[in-house]
DNA sequence: TATTGTTATACTCTATAACTATA
DNA sequence: TATAGTTATAGAGTATAACAATA
């Protein structure tokens, strides 16, 4: 191994920490107060990935097919997604979203990121901070898609 | 200002992005299974700061009082908390955490830690790295706390 | 009167078990 | 038989409204 373990220790302390407190902080603002965290989830994965079944849906989500189809029920009522029956094999339904549900996804997405860049911007951060941040963000994303 | 907007909006998307996607990743990890979010934040929190009374948690944890309540009777019919009635104001009850939920509390931190730890590992990040990711935790929490 | 906490009630998200329809 | 999805039922966490006890 190229580092010591105590250097991983404590940057993954540091890293945990930062990453619950920013995640808690930036969750709160939403395009839509009622909107769960829940039903943004699949609606984000619905909009990056496209269509996708309750089962493949759910595995993603790591809940429950039953808890999925309560989820979708929910989505389908509030227009945000439409189901479609599967025509090559009719025990499946394709889930659609719509462009209802694009639109809360995007403002959602639109607020958060405005949301940070004004905290950001209010603490006068250096190029050399900020690009710090992108470069951690970066390497965040390395260690979860590993 | 000293930076572009640009700059601020590219970082917060990046960060934003990261932020969700580690938070998700590290948040299944726990040290029980059964327990959830909600109930290990009001842990940590009394973890923490100490004793608080339920409209104190409430308002901390961004919940009606009546929510609070509720979970606090979860916390205590498990042990992991106890009610005290407030000496001096006797509409007051003051929820202390136990030794049973300070070991949950500290034994889920360390789980996370760990298992960060060994995906900082697994990706042979050099000593810049690390260190880049423990300044970007630093800058993460002013923003958190400005 | 105002504050602290609880109870009553309802809705959402979650689960497991049992069911229907289809492969 | 196995798979995809739904329904039935139950538990946890959330809310608002109404209440009791205390300040």
């Amino acid at each position: 191994m190229s580092v010591p373990d105590d250097s991983l220790q404590l940057t993954a302390t540091d890293l945990r920490m930062a990453t619950f407190r920013l995640a808690r902080r930036l969750r709160c603002v939403r395009a839509v107060d009622a909107m769960s965290d829940a039903q943004l989830a699949v609606l984000a994965t619905l909009r990056m990935h496209g269509r996708r079944t309750i089962t493949a849906l759910a595995e993603r989500e790591r809940v429950t097919a039953p808890s999925m189809t309560n989820m979708v029920n929910g989505l389908e009522e509030q227009g945000l997604v439409v189901r479609t029956p599967d025509a090559e094999d009719r025990r499946r339904v394709q889930v659609d979203i719509t462009d209802a549900g694009i639109a809360i996804v995007a403002q959602t997405i639109q607020r958060r990121d405005e949301a940070l860049a004004e905290m950001l911007g209010e603490l006068d951060f250096t190029e050399t901070e900020l690009a710090t941040l992108r470069e951690a963000s970066a390497l965040m994303r390395k260690v979860v898609d590993r």
